[in-house]
DNA sequence: AATGATTTGTGTCACTTTGCCACAAAAAAA
DNA sequence: TTTTTTTGTGGCAAAGTGACACAAATCATT
């Protein structure tokens, strides 16, 4: 579909004033980091619209699918964000302009949008992000240091970095972020850095060991210097 | 607004496809109740739609309002109900049949509606419920009690009953379930209630005057027998 | 008025979980 | 061989939890 195409077909195809966002997070080199695209001179999430025949859940795992090329994905709803006057009308101006294309001001894309925002826990390095059509170009940010972004988008990611605190407390969810075989003081450093404190060596492979949901697997091999570590994984169901 | 005005005119008015559904809850006579209205022969939840002109948030405060009668009450976002072929054609179908209004197949009212369910925790005996213009009666009914209702209504529900289960776990937010002022007992009860299972109340009690959440008021009068407990209200912050 | 039943507030005590530190084992580096 | 780094595990005091006990307060019944 060609962006001519889009904008004349979106409002046939689409639910009108409905968009699915997604704040995909992985962790590299000690850091939490936020995929994003770039459209003008500014960031946004990857996102969409639900088809009028697809269920909104349909569209979250395809939108997510089709940017980070990624088969089965971990996703969670997040929050809705549905401000009365949540337009893009300056953006989507400036990418017309700057694109040479004939800018509308009444058309769906410049209506009012409610986004359902999810976040999504990916691996790094299985992660092979794609942009869109009308995408610039693709970058992960550290969720400390994001860009000049579209509109709330930048909220919405601190939103899930928040949310994201909230829910290693109760659920067990942090593996996503790491390979399928992983060390407790990887796993260990990535919660330290999700809740940005200290937390216990001792302690924490401990509880992580008790919980029961991995398995331990044959040491890592490695060159670095010290002990090797034990691999785990998460235990199937 | 009458009848024929609001499916005439909801399509201007309203963000189209989308719906706020509630589920309000209340504690009485020892159980968990759910308001529920009447149109044909089911039941469904108190809801509406979004102003164009409104953000999401307000309609559903707007909504609970006109519900409930309440200025200020409490109210969480539950979950999206998004499914691809979520249309309320049948039930809206009997109701004009039975009240001899002319049906027609497509209007905005018979397309695919994604909801946004939330659940609001209100105290029963300050809720003065307040039926819509197409309403034929209102109800509380148990939560483990409920009638027939409309497409997913009942899934809605107990959707929120399993999510109080959780929130309770981690947020202090059971009191709007009870008057302004309450007693350790009344919380302990309705603490039990909600998770379907006995809790220790010495425990119980001690938790929660330690959370320092509360405060403690002069003892309760009454009449029945029995050392006469304090009372408590939620602290100020 | 005395006694008993009921309800509520608080105490105790064993058991578990948590926070913090220690230390030994393993392996590269010096 | 010794040192340094990293990882696994142990110990112990403090805090939290579960189960039960018991006393205080108050109405109901002799």
């Amino acid at each position: 579909m060609d962006f001519q195409e889009f904008i004349e077909q979106g409002e046939k195809l689409f639910l009108p004033n409905l968009s699915v966002d997604m704040v995909i997070i992985g962790f590299h080199e000690g850091e939490l980091k936020c995929l994003l695209l770039k459209i003008g001179d500014k960031w946004l999430l990857p996102g969409g619209y639900v088809f009028r025949t697809e269920s909104v859940e349909n569209a979250t795992v395809r939108i997510l699918r089709e940017r980070t090329g990624l088969k089965d994905p971990h996703f969670k709803f997040l929050s809705v964000f549905g401000g009365e006057d949540r337009k893009f009308t300056e953006e989507w101006k400036q990418f017309f302009v700057e694109n040479n294309l004939p800018f509308k001001e009444n058309t769906w894309l410049n209506d009012r949008f409610v986004t359902l925002a999810h976040y999504s826990l990916v691996d790094f390095e299985k992660t092979k992000p794609v942009i869109g059509n009308f995408d610039e170009a693709f970058a992960w940010f550290n969720l400390d240091e994001l860009p000049k972004m579209w509109m709330d988008h930048k909220e919405i990611v601190l939103t899930a970095k928040n949310r994201l605190k909230e829910d290693i407390q109760h659920e067990q969810l942090t593996y996503n972020l790491l390979p399928k075989e992983f060390t407790m003081p990887q796993l260990h450093g990535l919660h330290q850095t999700i809740l940005g404190e200290k937390l216990d060596r001792s302690r924490f492979q401990k509880k992580m060991i008790a919980s029961g949901a991995f398995e331990r697997l044959p040491k890592l091999q490695k060159d670095s210097p010290g002990r090797k570590p034990f691999q785990y994984r998460v235990k199937k169901a």
